[in-house]
RNA sequence: GCGCCCAUAGCUCAAUUGGAUAGAGCGUCUGGCUACGGACCAGAAGGUUGGGGGUUCGAGUCCUCCUGGGCGUACCA
């Protein structure tokens, strides 16, 4: 075998394609510089493993005919023979590179050697990221868009660690501010009602019934104490009380559903003496960017962008919630973060310009933070849209979901779409465990696997210490298949780039597919020893890669279904 | 009104950041198990990528206008 596992996956064998391609531009004497060169994977496998572009990039820049800047490259091309079958000018003048089947079959063996560290990269080597997501406010139950963003949020982090970042996953806990008041108040009338009082709900109270419930565990003399203490008194109180549950169950709801933070930050802390909210005040009026206006503090966000300016201050005195959300960044800068970002909620896409223009004044970069939205999902019933209002206190909870159809098959769905795409969530495909499912197609592939590599030591074929016998892999649907393992460390690489987790659930998909197909072709065990090993060494290897990639969508990969 | 997002097979979604003949699943139709999990496999039908212009070797992808939906447009969060 002419590669070593170690240093032969299907990453170093791009690199070394772009820097013989990167060789032959000098050689040929081409001109236009190496950025030109951008390798992707061709969506039809006749025009082979790796595709190359430059040609007709460079035909542009140096108004020259593509295909014979396409042959000269190919001419100054120098690879290794065992390594590639052959360089092939293709179409409009693309340079198609095709593996050998002895690279490919070698990769069986590589797969099998890394274990589930296949597909690691370190692209993010000394970047310190931050993720914050979900960061829904406290004041009841997490709903579904929530469940959303926390499945496209961990995932996202798994990702993003597999590629070599250093990530902190987080979560904005905005236990400040008017609506923290308002859940007082509601508190305070649910346990007003439950005393059998006649009171009046607030009219901008949150009218849920988990607010009934936490009333109802109020010890009744502690209630009446609050209430005889003043009313500010009795709402700050009955406001930390709902706050305090509610967080808990935030937090509960989370770990069910297998997605973790690292931190949980309180806004209250910035708003503590010399906290940040004081501080980037002070800070933005030393730039220059805030002006009074009518007792209020703005600030000058138009001058970065935003369509107005927006208030730091109220005239009242108190801060906004932007001007905490500033602070908040401000706090994040500090903590050095080469990179921040943030997930919202489809309701709060608005806050983008300003938030960015916020961060550009105290001293980020312009890409420093990215801000992805996660738009709504409509949960479908039968057909039918399931009515949901959090205004009337009726809303599918997070909670509700997973106890419904299961975390895996809920993170599935909501990572199969684009997070900045509106989702409907099939409810009644996604309880079904039947092979309409995406889910339990791909997680019965692994488990099939499982019970094959079971099956063979049952009948006395074990994983072989010499790999070699990969050598023996030339069917069209063992070919077929390793190829489509090839493909994962560059899918991840892709992933992490455009912070989109979805393109694994599409992959996990095709290479379930893929393994079918060589499953029901390709006889695994049998008379033939060697053959048997490098085909259980073929399914070992395409288990690892479903795993790691069930995985990193914080899904499990279950042995036996 | 203005800003951002979305529109792809009957339905739900992809499409390698501008690439080659736009692909999967479900649904529909046809076929396939005396051996490793049939929760599987093979095949068929299904498209003017919402519409019109433009940019170039090349557009679902970029620019522009239009249509239809979502969100935002607070001294709410």
């Amino acid at each position: 075998m002419a590669y070593s596992p170690d240093e032969t996956t299907s990453l170093s064998a791009r690199s070394r394609i772009r820097t013989a391609i990167e060789a032959a531009l000098t050689k040929a004497g081409i001109e236009g510089g190496t950025d030109m060169v951008h390798l992707e994977r061709p969506a039809n496998p006749e025009n082979g493993d790796i595709s190359c572009n430059v040609a007709l990039v460079a035909a542009k820049k140096l108004r020259r005919n593509p295909r014979e800047l396409a042959g000269m490259i190919r001419d100054a091309l120098e690879l290794e023979k065992d390594f590639v079958d052959g360089v092939e000018v293709a179409g409009p003048g693309f340079l198609n590179f095709t593996f050998s089947r002895e690279y490919l079959s070698s990769q069986v063996a590589t797969i099998n050697t890394l274990g589930s560290s296949y597909g690691a990269s370190d692209i993010g080597k000394d970047r310190k990221v931050q993720v914050e997501y979900v960061s829904a406010n406290p004041t009841g139950p997490l709903v579904i868009v929530a469940a959303r963003a926390a499945a496209v949020g961990s995932s996202l982090v798994n990702i993003l660690r597999k590629t070599g970042h250093e990530v902190e996953a987080e979560y904005y806990l905005n236990d400040a501010g008017s609506q923290v008041r308002k859940l007082g108040l509601s508190l305070m009338a649910r346990f007003r009602q439950r005393l059998g009082e006649d009171v009046e709900f607030p009219e901008d109270g949150y009218p849920g019934d988990y607010l009934v419930d936490i009333a109802a565990e109020i010890p009744e003399e502690t209630g009446r104490e609050w209430l005889g203490s003043g009313d500010e008194s009795a709402r700050e109180a009955f406001g930390s009380l709902a706050l305090e549950k509610i967080i808990v169950w935030i937090r509960e709801d989370l770990e069910k559903f297998g997605v973790h933070f690292d931190t949980f930050f309180n806004e209250s802390t910035l708003h503590r003496e010399g906290g940040e909210v004081a501080e980037a005040l002070e800070f933005y009026k030393n730039k220059g960017v805030v002006y009074e206006k009518e007792g209020a503090s703005w600030f000058r966000s138009t001058d970065f962008g935003d369509e107005k300016d927006r208030v730091l201050v109220r005239s009242d005195g108190t801060p906004t919630y932007f001007l905490a959300d500033a602070a908040y960044h401000l706090n994040k800068f500090r903590r050095g973060y080469d990179h921040v970002i943030d997930i919202f909620g489809p309701d709060h896409h608005g806050h983008i310009s300003r938030l960015k223009a916020a961060s550009v004044v105290f001293g980020a970069n312009e890409d420093w933070l990215d801000v992805m939205t996660v738009q709504w999902v409509r949960l479908i019933e039968d057909g039918q849209q399931v009515k949901m209002s959090k205004r009337g206190g009726v809303f599918e909870t997070l909670a509700s979901l997973v106890e419904d159809v299961g975390s895996d098959a809920s993170k599935f769905f909501f990572l199969m779409r684009k997070t900045n795409a509106h989702l409907d969530f099939n409810l009644t495909l996604a309880r079904k465990s039947t092979d309409e499912n995406p889910v339990y197609y791909v997680q019965y592939a692994h488990a099939r696997i499982c019970s094959v590599i079971a099956f063979a030591a049952d009948e006395g074929v074990k994983f072989p210490e010499d790999l070699d016998c990969v050598d023996k892999l030339v069917e069209p649907e063992e070919i077929g298949l390793i190829r489509h393992l090839v493909v994962f460390p560059q899918l991840i690489e892709g992933a992490a780039e455009a912070c989109e987790p979805h393109r694994l659930t599409t992959y996990a998909q095709e290479l379930a597919a893929s393994f079918h197909r060589f499953y029901h072709i390709c006889r695994i065990v049998s008379n033939d020893t060697r053959l048997s090993q490098a085909r259980l060494l073929l399914a070992e290897a395409t288990r690892i890669v479903l795993a790691e990639t069930l995985n990193l969508l914080g899904i499990s990969a279950p042995e036996r279904m």
